[in-house]
RNA sequence: GGGCGAUUAGCUCAGUCGGUUAGAGCGCUUCUCUGAUAAGGAAGAGGUCCCAGGUUCGAGUCCUGGAUCGCCCA
C-alpha cells in the first residue's frame, strides 16, 4: 500500500517533496523521511536523483494533472526500526480503535475523548515512543546530516530533582527536537557530575561525622571515598524517571560520569597542557579558617554561622615617610597588624589634611567629624589618587619582626575602599583578606609576587598561632599565643599605644563568621593553593566571549563580560577527597612534574591502578625527572603527589573533549561535536560552567565552546520568594505532573514569561495554560474526529467529481488552489494563517525564543477554534470533504510546530491524524511557503469581517436581540480596498450576525459623521516644533470634504506658519463620530448598523429556530448520540405551531428528524416516545417527545 | 559597597522606530450563544505605565538621579 502520494515541480531537482512540500528525499540523501524502494511516478524524474534519493525502481511513468505537476507514490523500505506495516497498528492507545469504515486519509484511527486526563495520555504516549523507539530512530533518520550540538551541563544525582531542573531540562530538549525536525542530527549525551564538597558533605553526614580529622582517622580515605561513590548515584533513578516524563530526550545510558577513569585521564591531560604553557602554579588563596578544626570553609558553611559579636576597634596614625602627617588607619581585627604590607586609599574619595592640636592627620573627609569631632581644622582637601602621589608611603612595619627591616611600606588606592565607617584609609595584610591579597598581588610596590611562592608575609600558623617572628614589646614574644585570643588582643593594643601609634580604641559591634560546627571564630586566612593564570589569558577570553550569542543578550557584555573582564587567577585545588586527583607530582627539592595520562603515570612509576582516586594515586610515587640546571643530571629524588584534588568546576568544564576520552579516543567524534551550537543552564552558571567551559577551552588555545547559550532565570514562589527546602516552600515536580502533565508544565514555562525573567510559579497559572490552550486545542481535535467518524461514509465514498472538487487529490492532500467561493476563502484563509504561523514559530525558535514562538501558536489554535470551525459547522456536518482537509492539514501542521513545545499531545494528535511516520517527531519542521501560499490580502480582509462581526454582535446586545432571531438587514459602512475585503467575504457576516442581507455603504454620514484627526507619525518629522500649529489646520478642515478627497485621490492644502503642505491620504485619520441613540456600533472608520424592524415572517423563523434549540437540549438530555435519527412530535402554544409548520423541513433537517408530528392528536398517537419534555419558547408553551427512529435511513 | 536585571489593571504578562484614546488573558459584574459545552461571544468596572527631573512638537518607550524587589559578587 502507498504510504504517500508526493507532488513535485520537476524544475526542482534537489528533492522529492510530499504532499505538503516538505522534502523527504535529497541528493544528499541527508534529509531522508522515507528509504525507498520504489517509486510509482507519473513523469520523468531525473534518474540521478532518484538513485541519489535511494530508489530502487522506477514502476509508471504515465503524465496526470496539470502544470507539469507530477505523482510519486513510495513505498517505505520497512526496516525493524520503523513503524509497523500499514494496518499493522499497534495496541489502541487511546480510544477505541475506528474499525468500522475503510482505512482512509481524512479518517482518524482512533476515537476521542473529550475529557482526556492529559497525564494519564502522556503515560501512553511514553510507552508508544519505547515501542516504536523513536528516540533513537529520530537520530538515525539523520545519518549523516550535519549535526547541531548541544552539550548537557552536568547535574550531581545526589539529591532529587526539583522544579528549577525541569525548567532547564525543558529548554535543553526544546531547541534540541526543532532543530532534528528542522533535519539535523543533534546528538544528546547525558552526563553527571560526580564530584565534589556537596557530596562529601551528604556522605559526611550520613556517616556522622564532621571534620577531615574523622575522615582520615576514623573512617579512612578509602572508606569515605566508597560511599561518596555509593552517594552520588542515590539519586539517578529518579533523575532518570523524571527526565523520561518531562519528555526530555537524552541519552542516559551513555551519560557520561565525571568520575569514570577515562573522563579523569582527559582531565590530567588538559592540566598537563596547561601546566606545559606555564600556566599553573602554586600561590596563596585567602579561604575563610578554622582553626580549631583547620579545615577551610565552603561560603555557604560560612553563611551558617554568622553571629554578631562586639570587638575592640583601633583607630591607628601611622607616621607618612616624608612629612608630619599621620595616615589614620581603622582596623577591627588588631590581630593581623603584624602581616601588614601596605595601607590603601579609595582613589575617588575625597580626602582631608586636618589639625587636632598639635598633630596633622590624614583621612577621608566625609569620616573627619565622626572620627575627630568639631575641634578638627581642614587645612586642605584631595583625592585619595593625589594623597598617593604626594605621600606614597608610610614608616613600617607596625609591628617589628625578626626578618622584616624597619622601612617604608606603600600607600594604594584601589576600588574596595570606602568612606562608610573607619577613616577612608584601610590597612592591608595580604594574608588574611581577599582584598588585601588581590590589591597587593597588583602592585609592584609590595615585594609580593603571587606566583612564587614563599613571598607572602603569614606570621600566623594554621593552628591559629603566631609563629616566633613577630616581635612584642620589650623583645618579648608572641609566638604560640592564639590571634583571637582577648588577652592578646589587649597586649597588641597596649603595645601599639605604648608607640604612640593608637589614637583612640572603641567597642564596634558587627556580624562576624564562626565555625558552624565549632563555634570558633573564623579567621580569613592564605592557604598555599594551585592557580591556573586565567587573568593572562583575558584577552582571549574576551575575544571568545565576543563569538557567543548570548540569550538575552545583556549577559555578554553584562554579567559574563564584566566577570571576564575582573578575571582573577583560577584556584583550581581543593584540600579534600573526593575528586579529580591534581595530577601534580613534586619532590623534595621543589620540583614539580604534572602527569598527563594514566600511561605516563604506569611508566614512571610501575604501577597500574585501576582507580585514579585518592587515596590509591596517593600511594604512586616516581623518581624526580627534572634535570638540574646546574649539573645537567636528571635530580632523581622520589617525587610524591601533591595532597590536593581538582575543583569539580573543572570537571564539568571539560566535559566537550572528556566525555569522549579525547584525545586518546575519538579524537574525530570530539572534532565533530565541538564546539556546541547551543547551551542552557540557570543564570548562576556564568561563573560555574559557562565560565569553566570558556576558560578551559581558551586554556587550551581553541575556539569559545559554544556558539548558543540561553541563560534561565530562576523560579521563585507564588509570593516572590526563592524556592528552597529549608523555607518548604518547593514545588515538588511529580505533584505538577501528576497533576497538569508534562505538557501543561513545558507550556507554562515556555510561554508564560521570558525564561530569564524567573518565574513566579504557580499552579494556578499551568492550570490556566491547560483550560485556554492544551484543552481549545484538544477540543478542536476531539470534533474534527468526531465529525470524521460520523461522516465516515461521505469521506471514505469512492471518489467521484461532485464529491471531490476539482484538484483536490482523493488521499485527503492539500485542497487545491482553484477552488473558489466563500467556503473556499475561509479555507485558504486557515490555510494562510497556518503558513504564516509555520514560518512565524521557526524564525522565533530559530532565535532561541520559545515564548513568542509558542504564543503564536496559541495564537492560531484560537483562530482555528474561535474562527475557522465555529464557521465551518455546517460544512463539517454536511460531510464537506475539503473542509475536513483544511482542517487536517492545520492540525496536523499544528501538531508538527507544537512538537518540541508539547511533545506528548503533538504526537497524539499527529498519529491519530496522520501517521504516516512513527512519530511527530521524526517528521519535518513546516515550512510555510510549501504548505499553502500565503494570501495576506485575504487574512486582512478576513480580520476586517471579524471585525466586523464584532461590532454587530455589539449593535445586537446594544438592541438586546438574541443572535437567534434573525434579522433583515445589516449596514455596514466601508470603503475602497476595505469594502471589496469585507464584501467578499459578507455571507460569513451575515450568517454570524444572523441578517438576512448585508448592505454596503461607503459614506459615515448615513450612519454618523467624521472626525478628522492629523497622523502625528507622519506629520511630525515634517512640522516639528509646528506640528501643534499643523495639528489645529487639519482640525479646522470640513471633515465631509477630507472624506471625499481622500476617496476620491483629490488633493487638500493646508497652510503653516507660512508653508504649504498638501495633505496625502495617510496625513489624517478619518474616525466616526458617535451620533446618538441607534443600534449602531462603530469604531475608527468602520460602523455596523442594524435593522432592527421584526416582522411574522422573521419572528416565525426565530421561534423556529428557538424551537431547534429546544429541541437539541432534549435530544441530549434524552442521551441520544450525534448521528442518531429520531421522531419527533412537539405541541404547544398555536403561533409556535405555526412557526414549526412554517419551518417543518429546517426542523427536521437540524434535529435528525425523521418525522415531525404536530399538534395534540401527533403527540397522542406518537404515545410511545422514549422522552418528553415541557418548556417555553417566546414565553410560549412547547411540549417536545422525541424517541430514536427505528430505522436508520443511512 | 559594586555589577546586572526588573517595576505597566486585583493577578500573570504584551507593548515594534518615541506618535496622540496604553492592550491581552485570568478574576469580578451584566448580558449572550451553543450538539466542541467544565468551552465560546459581547459589554462594563478596573491604570499616577515606581518616583523626580531632563531631551522632544510629542515619552510607558530615550537620558540623568532616586526608590523598591530579585540575582550575582564583595
Amino acid at each position: 500500500m502507498p504510504a504517500s502520494i508526493s507532488r513535485c515541480a520537476p524544475s526542482s531537482r534537489e528533492s522529492i517533496s510530499d504532499a505538503r512540500g516538505r522534502a523527504v528525499a535529497n541528493r544528499s540523501g541527508s534529509r531522508l523521511r522515507y528509504r525507498l524502494s520504489t517509486v510509482f511516478c507519473s513523469a520523468r524524474l531525473p534518474a540521478r536523483l532518484l538513485s541519489a534519493c535511494g530508489v530502487r525502481s522506477l514502476r509508471a511513468l504515465t503524465v496526470r494533472g496539470y502544470r507539469q505537476t507530477f505523482t510519486i507514490t513510495m513505498t517505505p523500505v520497512v526496516t525493524s526500526m520503523s513503524r509497523p506495516a500499514e494496518g499493522v497498528l499497534g495496541p489502541p492507545t487511546m480510544g477505541r480503535l475506528v474499525t468500522d469504515h475503510p482505512s482512509h486519509p481524512l479518517m482518524p484511527r482512533r476515537e476521542v475523548d473529550p475529557r482526556q486526563e492529559l497525564p494519564a495520555l502522556e503515560l501512553e504516549v511514553l510507552e508508544r515512543w519505547r515501542e516504536r523507539d523513536v528516540f533513537a530512530e529520530s537520530l538515525r533518520m539523520r545519518d549523516g546530516a550535519d549535526q547541531w550540538v548541544f552539550y548537557e551541563g552536568p547535574p550531581t544525582a545526589n539529591g532529587p530533582p526539583g522544579t528549577h531542573h525541569v525548567l532547564s531540562r525543558v529548554f535543553k530538549d526544546i531547541y534540541p527536537r526543532f532543530q532534528t525536525m528542522r533535519g539535523y542530527r543533534v546528538e544528546r549525551k547525558g552526563g553527571w557530575d560526580c564530584h565534589g564538597l556537596p557530596v562529601e558533605i551528604a556522605v559526611e553526614q550520613q556517616l556522622g561525622i564532621s571534620s577531615k580529622a574523622e575522615i582520615e582517622q576514623r573512617i579512612g580515605i578509602e572508606a569515605f571515598n566508597a560511599a561518596c561513590r555509593e552517594s552520588v548515584f542515590a539519586y539517578v533513578q529518579e533523575w532518570n524517571r523524571l527526565t523520561e516524563r518531562i519528555g526530555f530526550w537524552l541519552d542516559l545510558e551513555h551519560a557520561y560520569r565525571t568520575l569514570d577513569e577515562p573522563y579523569i585521564e582527559s582531565v590530567w591531560w588538559a592540566l598537563a597542557e596547561i601546566a606545559g604553557r606555564g600556566l599553573l602554579y602554586e600561590g596563596n588563596k585567602v579561604v575563610p579558617y578554622c582553626p580549631r578544626c583547620e579545615t577551610t570553609l565552603s561560603s555557604h558553611e560560612v553563611a551558617l554561622g554568622y553571629e554578631d559579636v562586639v570587638d575592640p576597634s583601633v583607630y591607628l596614625k601611622l607616621q607618612v615617610a616624608v612629612g608630619e602627617e599621620r595616615l589614620l588607619v581603622w582596623t577591627t581585627t588588631p590581630w593581623t597588624l603584624p602581616g601588614n604590607v601596605a595601607v590603601a586609599v579609595s582613589p575617588t574619595a575625597d580626602y582631608a589634611r586636618v589639625q587636632v592640636g598639635d598633630e596633622v592627620f590624614l583621612l577621608a573627609e566625609e569620616r573627619v567629624e565622626p572620627v575627630l569631632g568639631d575641634s578638627a581644622q581642614i587645612l586642605e582637601r584631595f583625592s585619595g589618587a593625589e594623597l598617593v602621589e604626594r605621600y606614597q608611603s608610610y614608616r613600617g612595619p607596625i609591628f617589628a619582626a625578626r626578618d622584616r627591616d624597619p622601612g617604608e611600606l606603600p600607600i594604594l588606592s584601589d576600588d574596595f575602599v570606602t568612606t562608610e565607617d573607619g577613616t577612608g584609609i584601610v590597612h592591608l595584610a595580604p594574608a588574611f583578606g581577599e582584598d588585601d591579597y588581590r590589591v597587593a598581588a597588583a602592585s609592584p610596590d609590595v615585594p609580593f609576587d603571587p606566583t612564587v611562592a614563599g613571598s607572602l608575609y603569614n606570621p600566623v600558623r594554621p593552628d591559629g598561632t603566631y609563629d616566633g617572628r613577630v616581635l612584642g614589646r620589650e623583645g618579648r614574644s608572641y609566638e604560640g599565643r592564639f590571634v583571637k585570643d582577648p588577652a592578646l588582643t589587649e597586649e597588641l593594643i597596649a603595645d601599639l599605644r605604648e608607640r604612640g601609634l593608637v589614637l583612640r580604641v572603641q567597642e564596634y559591634e558587627h556580624s562576624y563568621p564562626h565555625c558552624w560546627r565549632c563555634g570558633t571564630p573564623l579567621l580569613y586566612y592564605a592557604k598555599p593553593s594551585w592557580y591556573i593564570a586565567t587573568s593572562r589569558l583575558r584577552d582571549e577570553l574576551l575575544d571568545a566571549n565576543e563569538t557567543v550569542n548570548w540569550y538575552p543578550p545583556h549577559v555578554k557584555h553584562g554579567r559574563f563580560g564584566d566577570w571576564l573582564k575582573n578575571n582573577v587567577d583560577w584556584a583550581l585545588s581543593r584540600e579534600r577527597y573526593w575528586g579529580t586527583p591534581l595530577p601534580v607530582w613534586r619532590c623534595p627539592q621543589g620540583h614539580v612534574h604534572v602527569v598527563g595520562s594514566f600511561a605516563e603515570l604506569a611508566e614512571r612509576s610501575g604501577a597500574v591502578l585501576e582507580d585514579h582516586h585518592r587515596p590509591y594515586v596517593d600511594d604512586v610515587g616516581f623518581p624526580c625527572p627534572d634535570v638540574e640546571q646546574a649539573t645537567g643530571e636528571p635530580c632523581g629524588e622520589q617525587m610524591q603527589r601533591v595532597p590536593e584534588v581538582i575543583d569539580v568546576w573543572f570537571d564539568s568544564g571539560s566535559m566537550p573533549f572528556a566525555q569522549h576520552h579525547y584525545p586518546f579516543e575519538h579524537t574525530e567524534t570530539f572534532e565533530q561535536r565541538f564546539p556546541a551550537d547551543f547551551i542552557c543552564e540557570a543564570q548562576d552558571q556564568t561563573r560555574g560552567w559557562f565560565y569553566s567551559l570558556l576558560a578551559i577551552a581558551t586554556l587550551l588555545s581553541w575556539r569559545a565552546p559554544y556558539r548558543n547559550v540561553v541563560c534561565l532565570g530562576l523560579i521563585l514562589d507564588e509570593e516572590g520568594q526563592k524556592m528552597s527546602k529549608s523555607k518548604g516552600n518547593a514545588v515538588e515536580p511529580w505533584q505538577v505532573l501528576d497533576t497538569y502533565g508534562a505538557d501543561a508544565l513545558r507550556w507554562y514555562f515556555f510561554t508564560s514569561k521570558q525564561p530569564w525573567d524567573g518565574y513566579r510559579f504557580s499552579a494556578d497559572a499551568i492550570g490556566e495554560g491547560v483550560r485556554l490552550f492544551l484543552k481549545q486545542l484538544w477540543s478542536t481535535y476531539y470534533f474534527y474526529v468526531l465529525y470524521a467518524n460520523a461522516s465516515a461514509q461521505q469521506l471514505t465514498a469512492p471518489t467521484t467529481a461532485q464529491a471531490t472538487p476539482a484538484g483536490t487529490t482523493p488521499d485527503g492532500g492539500s485542497p487545491d488552489e482553484e477552488r473558489g467561493g466563500p467556503a473556499d476563502d475561509l479555507d485558504r484563509w486557515a490555510l494562510s494563517r497556518t503558513a504564516a504561523t509555520a514560518d512565524l514559530v521557526s524564525e522565533r525558535l530559530d532565535a532561541y525564543d520559545a515564548t513568542s514562538a509558542g504564543r503564536a501558536i496559541a495564537g492560531l489554535v484560537d483562530e482555528l477554534s474561535n474562527w475557522y470551525v465555529r464557521r465551518s459547522r455546517r460544512r463539517f456536518w454536511d460531510g464537506d470533504r475539503a473542509a475536513f482537509q483544511t482542517l487536517r492539514t492545520c492540525l496536523v501542521t499544528v501538531a508538527e510546530l507544537l512538537a518540541p513545545f508539547c511533545p506528548f499531545v503533538a504526537d497524539e494528535i499527529y498519529d491519530n491524524l496522520d501517521g504516516s511516520l512513527a512519530s511527530v517527531h521524526l517528521c519535518d519542521f513546516p515550512q510555510g511557503a510549501a504548505l499553502a501560499p500565503r494570501d495576506e490580502e485575504l487574512e486582512r480582509a478576513m480580520a476586517l469581517a471579524r471585525e466586523t462581526v464584532r461590532l454587530g454582535l455589539g449593535a445586537r446586545g446594544q438592541a438586546k436581540i438574541k443572535v437567534r432571531q434573525p434579522l433583515s438587514e445589516a449596514v455596514v459602512v466601508a470603503d475602497g480596498r476595505e469594502r471589496v475585503g469585507i464584501e467578499r467575504l459578507a455571507d460569513v457576516v451575515r450568517e454570524e450576525l444572523n441578517v438576512r442581507r448585508v448592505r454596503f455603504v461607503a459614506a459615515a454620514e448615513e450612519l454618523g459623521s467624521y472626525e478628522v484627526k492629523p497622523n502625528y507619525r507622519t506629520l511630525g518629522p515634517i512640522f516639528g516644533k509646528e506640528m501643534p500649529l499643523a495639528a489645529d489646520a487639519v482640525a479646522a478642515l470640513d471633515p465631509g470634504r477630507v472624506a471625499a478627497a481622500v476617496r476620491d485621490g483629490g488633493a487638500l492644502g493646508i497652510a503653516v506658519a507660512g508653508r504649504d503642505h498638501t495633505l496625502s491620504a495617510d496625513d489624517v485619520i478619518l474616525t466616526m463620530r458617535a451620533p446618538d441613540g441607534y443600534s449602531v456600533e462603530r469604531e475608527g472608520a468602520h460602523a455596523v448598523a442594524l435593522d432592527l424592524a421584526i416582522d411574522a415572517d422573521l419572528r416565525d423563523e426565530g421561534r423556529a429556530r428557538e424551537m431547534v434549540h429546544a429541541i437539541q437540549g432534549a435530544r441530549k438530555t434524552a442521551g441520544l448520540q450525534v448521528e442518531d435519527r429520531i421522531e419527533l412530535a412537539l405541541d404547544g402554544a398555536a403561533p409556535l405551531l405555526d412557526a414549526a409548520t412554517q419551518h417543518r423541513d429546517y426542523i427536521a433537517r437540524e434535529t435528525l428528524a425523521v418525522a415531525v408530528h404536530l399538534g395534540v392528536d401527533a403527540v397522542r398517537e406518537a404515545a410511545a416516545t422514549d422522552y418528553t419534555e415541557q418548556t417555553e419558547v417566546d414565553g410560549l408553551a412547547l411540549n417536545i417527545s422525541l424517541r430514536p427512529a427505528r430505522q436508520d435511513p443511512r
